[in-house]
Order: structure tokens, then sequence, then C-alpha cells
RNA sequence: GGAGAGGUGGCCGAGUGGCUGAAGGCGGCGGUUUGCUAAACCGUUAUAGGGCCGAAAAGCCCUAUCGGGGGUUCGAAUCCCCCCCUCUCCGCCA
């Protein structure tokens, strides 16, 4: 959520800020946000003022009655304020709904260093390793995965439906070591604590990472009202909602292995082809929490640890800037990793590191104490992949296949893969 | 799923319609006493929003908050309804 005293005492920076995102509706929510305020400010002076005569009113009823008086004839007069209050209370607490509404769909505004423009603008800023040279066309995963009995699209698809992959055999066995592998790097060697979060939360823990209202479409909802995370992001951020928490506290850095679900509304047909875009993935996420003070340093550290996966995976990727107009909707700057995968031709997305500045915790109403006696103040909140799953398994079946159709896995894979190639069977 | 008991400040715990933002205790903070520590004693100790005054801080005033939301009432921690959570027992179940 925006800061509504920001927007109040500085519009015209406000209004300039979240130009850059390039959001047609964005200009119109904040004028109606503004009006709002106005008028929320205007109703809770009233209302505020009529209770506080009631209030005094009503003392002195109790103080007749105790004295044994009778305060019949005041009683007909304080009906009336009542009433009054309960009335302006009533629009007091339309207008407050209609302003939360309109708070809740006002994107983040970037940072003043992201980059003006639309994706067309985003910007490499490095890159690391080098596509191979192939002296053969190199295969798709889909096709790796078929022929090394490893990837069963069409089975899935009949479990489920399509983009619910099912890895079999030695598949299923190299999802489990990556997932292993990552999550004793964050926690050994990046000093993330580990958490094993539920899958299913619940309106009030969507709504704080900002995935409602605006993604609500993209998630899966259950009977009893609860949502199906569509990254860990979401429990791992709320995990400190409605929490103070103190400066030494911070930061606090937490790693999760879970499944993520998305339905990719209206995403169909584009880029769908094998594991780039499926509905149900898994995913290493990392968050911190940290002060306002350090979070661009919190950072550069959370993409240096997502970086160390792919590094040591031995995968070209690239870092990518992402421009103001292609910046997440909650995200205030965010870097992509994109892995390179030949097969496909492709930089492919395997993870964003993004700030959020205080906007989720705003939302989530997470705070800290700079000091014991200080007035809390929010947190910046952190994430990043760590890295997804079906990205990174299609650079690793792209990028070390071999011309026999099996795979050379890297090094730092093979404890916990317990073979140096993939091979089929 | 059924039956019952609960949810009050940082913690414990009292409070069934009015001067209760909330007794008492613990903890925290400040002070007195003290060679030091402890003990004792005194004081103090919630959050948010708004207003006044100010450069700011402090201060003063108002409003809200006793799991959440509605209702009754001039007035609700207290009465009524719905929901959530915790505990105990029964049932079911991986």
């Amino acid at each position: 959520m925006i800061d509504l005293k920001w927007l109040r005492e500085s519009p015209e920076e406000a209004r300039a800020a979240l130009a850059r995102r390039r959001n047609p509706a964005v200009a119109g929510l904040l004028d109606l946000a503004l009006a709002l305020d106005g008028q929320r400010r205007a109703l809770l002076q009233e209302v505020e003022r009529l209770r506080a005569a009631r209030n005094a009113a009503s003392a002195e009823v109790g103080r007749l009655k105790q004295r044994g008086e009778d305060p019949a004839d005041r009683l007909g007069r304080l009906k009336e304020l009542s009433d009054t209050i309960k009335q302006r209370d009533q629009e007091l607490r339309e207008v407050e709904h209609r302003l939360s509404n309109a708070l809740l769909q006002i994107p983040n505004p970037t940072l003043a260093d992201v980059p003006d423009g639309d994706a067309g603008a985003n910007r490499v800023i490095r890159s690391w390793g080098s596509p191979r040279a192939f002296p053969f066309t190199p295969r798709p995963h889909w096709e790796l995965g078929e022929r090394l009995g490893i990837l069963d699209l069409p089975r899935g698809a009949k479990l489920t439906g399509s983009g619910f992959p099912v890895f079999t055999a030695r598949g299923a066995r190299l999802v489990r070591a990556l997932i292993s592998f990552m999550l004793d790097l964050h926690t050994r060697e990046h000093d993330y604590v580990e958490i094993w979060p539920p899958l299913l939360v619940n309106r009030e823990t969507a709504q704080g990472t900002g995935q409602l209202p605006d993604h609500e479409r993209n998630m899966y909802v259950t009977e009893d009202g609860f949502y199906l995370i569509p990254t860990a992001e979401v429990p791992l951020t709320n995990l400190h909602r409605d929490e103070i928490l103190s400066a030494a506290d911070l930061p606090r850095a937490y790693v999760a292995y879970t499944p993520c679900f998305r339905r990719e509304a209206g995403s169909h047909g584009k880029d769908t082809r094998g594991l780039i875009r499926v509905h149900q993935f898994d995913k290493v996420e990392l968050v911190r929490f940290a002060t306002p003070e350090t979070s661009p340093a919190e950072h550069a550290k959370l993409l240096g640890h997502a970086e160390a996966v792919l590094q040591r995976l031995e995968l070209p990727y690239r870092v990518v800037l992402l421009a103001a107009g292609d910046t997440g909707f909650a995200s205030a700057k965010t870097y992509d990793l994109e892995v390179w995968a030949p097969g496909v031709g492709a930089w492919l997305e395997a993870s964003s590191a993004s700030c959020f500045t205080d906007f989720q915790a705003r939302r989530a109403n997470i705070r800290y104490r700079k000091s014991p006696e200080a007035k809390p103040d929010y947190v910046h909140t952190l994430n990043a992949s760590g890295v997804a799953l079906p990205r990174t398994l299609i650079a690793l079946l792209e990028n070390g296949q071999e011309p026999d159709g099996s795979v050379r896995l890297p090094e730092a894979l093979v404890p916990y893969y317990g073979e140096e190639r993939l091979r089929a069977l």
C-alpha cells in the first residue's frame, strides 16, 4: 500500500513517481483516493465531535441516576444524537471502504534508479557464463525429457490438466535433488532460516503481500475461501504480519521450498510449451526483512544468493534490471535472473529479486522499533526466487545435453542426485 | 462433525450495564535508600487516528481499541447474534 500521508502532502510528487508505471488507471485512482481521503477526514472529525458530546452527556446521565435523580428528560435528545452518530458513522465506514479499495489498487512507486519505459527499456546489467557452442542442434527439454523418461506431460494432463507436469523415475529424483541442493546452499552458506509453511492461506495473508486484489484471477481458491499459494513469498512475508519486530531482529532471512500454484489466466498459447509455463511448479524462495536504511544493500545481497544457485549449477545467465513499466505491482525495484536455454533458444526467467520497500509492510502491518522507546516504523521486505525449478531444469537439460541424448550434470548436484549423468533407462 | 470450557494490557489475572483504558500481581523504566549488588519503598509503564500549540520535540485535548464483525442501549469488556482461534471429551481419519 502506498503511503497515504505522502500522497496527501506531496500529490504532484506521487503522481509523477507513479506515472512511470505507465498504468493508465493509476491517475484516476490517485484522484479518487485524494478525494475520498478528504471526505474521510471531514467525516471523522464530525463523528468524533459528536461522540465526545454524547459521551459527556451520557456520563451526566449516569451521575444523575447514581444520585437517584431521574434523567428521563435528557434521554430523548440523546437518542437523537446517538442516531445521528450511527448515520454519520455508517457514511464514514463506506468512505473508508472505498478509500481502502482505491489504495489497494495503486502500485508501489518504483525507485529513482529504475529505468523509465516499458519492457523494451529493461537493462541487462551483467552476464555470467557463456552459452555453450553445440556441434549439433540442441534439442528442447520436452524432447530430452521424454527420451530420458523423466517427464510425462500427457499423463499430467490426464491426472489434472495441461500445465500439471509429472516427473517420473530419475526426473522425480532430480527434482528432489535440486530442492535439497538449494535449501542446503541457502541455509548453510547464506544463513537463511528454513521454513515449511502452509500451502493454503487466508484472504488477509493473500492481501498482505499484494496478491489481492490485483492477482485474484491468477489464484486457485478453495471452497473454504483459502488460496493456494502462488509463491512461498506469501506465507513467508506474512509470518510477521501484524507484528512489531525489534531492531535486533533485523535483518531476518527465511527460505522455504514449496510447490506454487498459478492459474496463469489469459496466458495460454504463448511460451507454454513443455515446462516453460505451468500451473503447478516447485520453487525455493528467499524472503528478507530489513530496515529502510539497509534495504538497498540487502537487495544486492539477495540477488547474489539467487545468482549463487545458477553459478553452482554452471548455467549461463544474465541479470536484467526491469524498467518501471515492467516492474511488478508491489515491487519498487526488480532484477530478473534469466537463464539461457539453448534448446528453446531463449533466456528464461528463473528468478526475480525484488525490493518492496514498505509497500508490503504497510499492507501486512509489519513494523519494527529502532530502539525500545522508539515509535514503530514499517520494515522493508525483499524476496527472490532461489530459484524456480522448472526453468532451472530446462536449462540443466538443454545446456548439459550430449549428442547421444544423455545429460551431464553439474558437479554441485552430483552428491544430491547420486550420478554424474542422466541417461535413458 | 458433536458436546463443553475459554480468548481482557509485554505476561498472569480481576471485572455482568455508567467516573473502567480497565483492580491486583509479575516484568520493564525512573528515583530514594545503599561501599557494590540484592531487598525494600516511591513513581511510572498500551496502540492507532485526529485536533490545539509549536521550527521541532515535549505537552494538552478528543476519538477508537478488552479475539473479529454486527446488534440492543442515552451509555457495552459486561447483554444478544454471527464468525475466528485455543483447550478438554466423543466421533471420524492419513
